[in-house]
RNA sequence: GGAGGGGUGGCCGAGCGGCUGAUGGCGGCGGUCUUGAAAACCGCUAGGGCGCAAGCCCUCGUGGGUUCGAAUCCCACCCCCUCCGCCA
């Protein structure tokens, strides 16, 4: 699956990509700078590869031309000059072969260039977009409780025999709690169908050509679970999603594909050792609904817009206050171009966190999945792909558990999840299962 | 797991050592005809790399090998299909 990457844009005009990229990090300067000079040796190299071979093919063929004369003088004379340049060939071709392994080294490491709309600086300098503050449902309770806290008092999330069977980072959800999980999948599903997206249920296991292809390796091999016949355990279904499509050409009529698609999550969190450590906030597996869309280049910015607006309105559904802020260009994800987070309120366990992540990753995975579009005017060219949680389950549940905790105990749960709570309203303390 | 069969251009499908980057069909685009459309007929139509260009190079699942020369022969791997076994 080695593929082209955008080289040819880089080489043709390096300076806007250099700044761009430095604003994410200032040591890509030398990055690009190294894989710049890599390119340049590599594409001398692989000239004088093709010179060689155009002198080879033109002398095997004059073997045949001669034969057909009846000249087997001639014939041999060609094939011994041919057997006098292998030598020479197989040099250039592994040199050629060495310097094309190191440009695509270089390449695979750099990340997607930020868009000139996206903020400067870095974690703490994502810009608030807009927010939306929803009406309590019910009776707020004058003190905020943590979601977890909340959950184990309604009997609806158990820690602690999760942790005895799986370990830390794991959660059992049962009862009201189990099906309220399912029931917010369900309607996130049907919610976004309704809005023209085409339903998807992926495989939780890839090859890992596939990560390869949306460019989740080499980069982010720790955070993924790997099965012994080395496949890999989806950190999301934008993987199997977007790879869906993988060296296609798409008809232009066919765009845009829009698909929802509901998963399981897995994720090693390696590198987040002390961190949400209690609640829903981080676990090893979780349950996201997704949204992928393919699309021409030049409505991607447009389909952004309209993907966040898509993940708020399960939010404003659920009656859930929430905000959106774009993410500065040091805080941007390795694929993304652009990105916002949407972020909902946890009123008892600290603030706004993010519930949705909605990116315009450009060409960035199309180009290395391989995924075109042939244009009305025969063109070939590739897509953009834009994905965005729509939105992650578990953390949904966590706001309504928080947002909708009330004074006496209960938690009053919004309308458009009744039927989909065979008509439970409100999840009361007499519900509670089993105590410890 | 065992035994077979197969992976070729947007799609279907030939080719099985050299003028084949690939016959043919479908689809698409352009044209003739028509008031318009359909039908019929004619022409064009794989992807990628390097180069200002002319042009050259690469690619017939992937990677090796044989050969002056490989879609065609050999080896390994991946994937798909059929039958048998096992199984939710």
């Amino acid at each position: 699956m080695a593929r082209l990457l955008d080289i040819r844009r880089v080489r043709q005009d390096p300076e806007p990509i250099r700044s761009a990229l430095v604003r994410r990090d200032a040591a890509y300067a030398d990055r690009l700078d190294a894989l710049l000079r890599a390119d340049a040796e590599h594409r001398s190299a692989l000239a004088a590869l093709e010179r060689l071979r155009a002198e080879r093919n033109t002398l095997s063929q004059s073997v045949s031309l001669a034969r057909r004369e009846g000249d087997e003088a001639r014939a041999q004379a060609a094939i011994a000059r041919v057997k006098d340049m292998s030598q020479e060939m197989a040099r250039l071709e592994s040199l050629q072969a060495e310097q094309a392994e190191r440009v695509r080294a270089l390449l695979l490491e750099l990340p997607n260039v930020p868009h000139p709309s996206v903020p400067s600086g870095g974690e703490g300098d994502a810009v608030e977009v807009r927010r939306h503050d929803a009406p309590p449902i019910g009776v707020p309770a004058k003190v905020p409780l943590p979601h977890w806290e909340i959950g184990q008092r309604l009997g609806l999330l158990d820690f602690e025999r999760a942790a005895k069977v799986s370990g830390s980072r794991f959660v059992v959800y049962r009862g009201l709690g189990a099906r309220l999980e399912r029931a917010l999948a369900n309607f996130m599903l049907d919610h976004h169908a309704a809005r023209g997206y085409t339903e998807i249920l992926p495989p939780y296991l890839v090859r890992e050509e596939t990560l390869w292809g949306t460019r989740h390796l080499p980069k982010f091999r720790e955070d993924m679970f790997v099965t012994t016949d080395n496949r890999y355990l989806i950190s999301t279904s934008e993987i199997p999603v977007t790879a869906y499509h993988g060296d296609e050409i798409l008809s232009h009529e066919a765009l845009p594909i829009r698909y929802v698609a509901y998963s399981a999550c897995f994720r090693s969190e390696a590198g987040a050792a002390g961190r949400d450590t209690r609640g829903l906030i981080r676990q090893h597996q979780f349950d996201k609904v997704e949204l992928v869309t393919l699309c021409r280049p030049e409505t991607s910015y447009d389909v952004l817009e309209a993907m966040t607006r898509d993940a708020q309105s399960v939010l404003e559904a659920l009656q859930l206050s929430h905000r959106v802020v774009a993410l500065a260009a040091g805080d941007l994800g390795f694929s993304s171009a652009k990105t916002y987070d949407v972020e909902v309120l946890l009123p008892g366990s600290g603030g706004y966190r993010e519930i949705s992540s909605v990116s315009n990753v450009e060409a960035f995975q199309a180009r290395s999945l391989g995924i075109r579009f042939r244009d009305e005017e025969g063109r070939v060219q590739h897509v953009h792909t834009l994905n965005g949680s729509g939105v992650a389950v578990g953390r949904a549940l966590a706001a309504l558990l928080e947002q909708g905790w009330q004074e006496d105990g209960s938690v009053r749960l919004p309308e458009v999840l009744w039927p989909y709570m065979g008509g439970v309203r409100e999840i009361a303390p007499a519900d509670r299962a089993v105590r410890s």
